[in-house]
RNA sequence: CGCGGGGUAGAGCAGUCUGGUAGCUCGUCGGGCUCAUAACCCGGAGGUCGCAGGUUCAAAUCCUGCCCCCGCAACCA
């Protein structure tokens, strides 16, 4: 029997999941379900990868023990794939036993022959931070780029992986197959292995939340190692019931978001070779689905994460697993509005699919008493059955290169001549010759036995639609997903006869409130979300308006007059000028960021209000004594707030 | 010389690998139909395919150079 594994990147729960990972996962599921609705014996595979110094901190910051921490975040992010009906087969958390025991396994392998070695890393480090730097990181003067302070060069016994010895084999098996796709991301891979692998550092003694280190206590196994793992730590490799194992490594497709695809092309399969065992058959690494506004051009102002959540209860779940399926052709990145979102809805799916369901049910209702009318084959003229014929080899062919796009786009050249046929057809016309009534029977019954395929068609990509849509021309919809496939595909499987039971819109359509959307629309923030995978996305937190202080918070904030006395550029850096100030009788370095607005030299003698207070900070290596306050306009310019009484003196406190 | 993605009709995109009448969706204008969710169908208008060279019988497509835009990162205190 055929076999299929797939898997999503595991997620990192240090915060909540937005609609970038809901794109992967639910690519991965209609996959998945494609793969299982074809009988083949389907694994699918998603989790979390939940070890690390960023989960230790932030259950810290929240007084939680690390598991706490990410118990809570984990049981969101089942919702989450609950509520977006994600057919995984198996959730693995990096933090269960057969998870830690099988790593820890890996590594001692690894460790025993040689391939795992102990050494030493050298480098700046950060004691407060517990992180090394690489020297070109660092601020002027040797400071940690995160905290400020001053790093050490500091020796660290760790462990290495050696990621050198396979590059060779890695190189020839990538360019010699279709390995990683899409074909482009192949390319910038090889480029890397070109420049040369060095050995991978596997241990980190800095980190207490991870999988101890078999051979020494001091140390836990760092994130690759510890996460790749997962694909087959959770097919229970190298235990006593590796049955899954067996049955399904290597695993089929990982389904990776692009920023990843190198640590799924070059660490994990070098891990696998040195293990002996097979590598995956493929890595696809998928684009990003960005948030724009659409009418302006991207606005730089982060706003809220759309959350798949409230997506969903808005505008329906199968409307949101299409949209996710449809608009981006998978590889590349695309991009998500919200009026983007609403048209795509109604016109795909209420207005041509939806649509289509209704006017062929209803017509039967009418023409045929209700019941679907027995064809006469000879007579067919054979345009929808030859049409649906060849859109299934489309479908089939997309889907098996993962292009889940194409694959809809084909189904929906279906709906498109359907609704054309029957203008060209006119059955109402037809209903009143009796002369036609062949004509008439042949046109209804390709028209509902069209739709019949197109339920069974879509049962990989949507929920409920392929049910009603079953149910609508009054086939038990139950069976939809369990009709052995190339007999649910086969023209004719609709039984003359069946009674219609015509229902409500499949989809209705969005009605948007057309007056002056324009303002709201340029005000309404744009975000971009990578659909990131086995990293944590930098999210900033929206602002939700501003609450309102007391006097004294205010107070908190010393502003003073100050004169810019010298200003030159930061070397290197497009958007930094260095300001000497003079306050009072105070001298200031600050550094802004307003170079593009500014010309150093048209700033000398200007006098501008200082934030006094405000932590010392290094940028691009300068040293910032405070910052100065400056307004910038909707379409990005910026103006300095200057004082407007010529020869007033600078230092006296402004409030 | 940081990494990457782009510049094709008013908007969003395909086509570029494998040169050969420039296509799709939305919008717009006009028409048709009345089975249907003001939905559906047909037609029109609208593009010097970023710029400049080159190769070729032929270039959006191949080659060279340049310009511009956008992500990420660094540099928004």
């Amino acid at each position: 029997m055929t076999k299929f594994y797939i898997s999503t990147p595991i997620y990192y729960p240090s915060s909540k999941l937005h609609i970038g990972h809901s794109y992967t996962t639910v690519a991965a599921d209609a996959l998945a379900r494609y793969h299982r609705r074809r009988g083949h014996e389907t694994h699918f595979l998603t989790g979390t990868d939940e070890h690390g110094q960023k989960i230790e901190r932030a259950a810290a910051a929240e007084g939680k023990t690390p598991i706490q921490f990410v118990d809570e975040i984990v049981a969101g992010i089942k919702d989450l794939w609950a509520a977006l009906h994600i057919s995984y087969d198996d959730f693995i958390r990096t933090s269960e036993d057969r998870h830690k025991t099988a790593v820890q396994r890996i590594f001692k392998q690894l460790y025993d022959q040689g391939d795992i070695y102990k050494s030493s890393y050298e480098g700046w480090y950060c004691t407060p931070c517990e992180t090394f730097w690489l020297e070109g990181k660092l601020k002027e003067g040797n400071v940690c780029p995160d905290c400020g302070r001053p790093v050490e060069m500091t020796k660290e016994d760790s462990y290495f992986f050696r990621l050198s010895k396979y590059a060779d084999r890695l190189l020839k098996h990538i360019e010699g197959t279709d390995f990683i796709q899409p074909a482009t991301r192949r390319n910038e891979m090889v480029a890397f292995i070109n420049q040369g692998l060095e050995d991978l550092c596997v241990s980190r003694s800095t980190v207490k939340w991870g999988i101890p280190v078999p051979v020494d206590e001091n140390q836990v196994i760092y994130v690759w190692l510890d996460a790749l793992s997962n694909y087959i730590t959770a097919l229970g490799w190298g235990t006593e019931q590796d049955d899954l194992y067996k049955k399904f490594w290597p695993a089929d497709v990982h389904l990776v978001g692009k920023e990843i695809v190198r640590f799924h092309t070059i660490i994990w399969p070098c891990i696998l070779m040195a293990l002996g065992e097979p590598l995956p058959k493929k890595v696809f690494g998928h684009g990003w689905l960005l948030f724009g506004t659409g009418s302006e051009k991207m606005s730089k102002s982060k706003g809220n994460v759309v959350d798949p959540f409230i997506l969903i209860e808005k505008y329906g779940l199968d409307a949101v697993r299409y949209y996710l399926l449809r608009e981006v052709p998978f590889g590349s990145d695309g991009t998500y509005t919200e009026d983007a979102f609403v048209l795509r809805t109604n016109v795909d799916l209420a207005n041509d699919m939806g649509n289509l369901l209704s006017r062929t049910t209803q017509m039967i209702n009418k023409f045929c008493g209700g019941k679907v009318p027995a064809p006469v084959p000879e007579a067919d003229d054979r345009i929808l059955s030859a049409l649906a014929g060849e859109v299934l080899k489309e479908y089939e062919s997309a889907l098996d290169r993962l292009e889940l796009s194409t694959a809809l786009v084909a189904l929906w050249k279906l709906v498109g001549r359907a609704n054309k046929y029957i203008d060209e057809q006119a059955p109402w016309a037809l209903a009143k010759d009796p002369a036609k009534e062949t004509q008439l029977r042949n046109v209804l019954y390709s028209l509902a036995e069209s739709l019949r395929f197109l339920g069974v068609t879509l049962t990989p990509f949507l929920i409920h639609t392929p049910e009603k849509i079953w149910d609508q021309l009054g086939l038990e919809p139950g069976d939809v997903r369990t009709v052995k496939w190339e007999e649910a595909v086969a023209w004719g499987g609709l039984p003359a006869g069946t009674a219609i039971r015509r229902g409500n819109p499949l989809f209705p359509r969005i009605e948007v409130p057309k007056e002056a959307p324009k303002v709201e629309e340029v005000q309404k923030p744009a975000e971009t979300v990578p659909a990131k995978a086995a990293e944590p996305a930098k999210v900033t937190e929206p602002v939700e308006g501003v609450a309102q202080i007391e006097y004294e918070d205010f107070a908190k904030v010393e502003l003073k007059v100050a004169e810019v006395i010298e200003c030159e550029k930061v070397p290197k850096a497009d958007k930094l000028l260095k300001l000497q100030l003079k306050v009072g009788e105070e001298r200031r370095q600050i550094v802004s960021g307003i170079a593009q607005h500014y010309a150093p030299e048209d700033l000398i003698g200007k006098r501008i209000i200082l934030v006094a207070n405000l932590k010392p900070k290094a940028l691009r290596g300068v040293e910032s004594h405070g910052m100065l306050l400056a307004a910038t306009a909707q379409d990005g310019s910026l103006s300095l707030v200057t004082l407007d009484k010529p020869g007033f003196p600078s230092g006296p406190r402004v409030k």
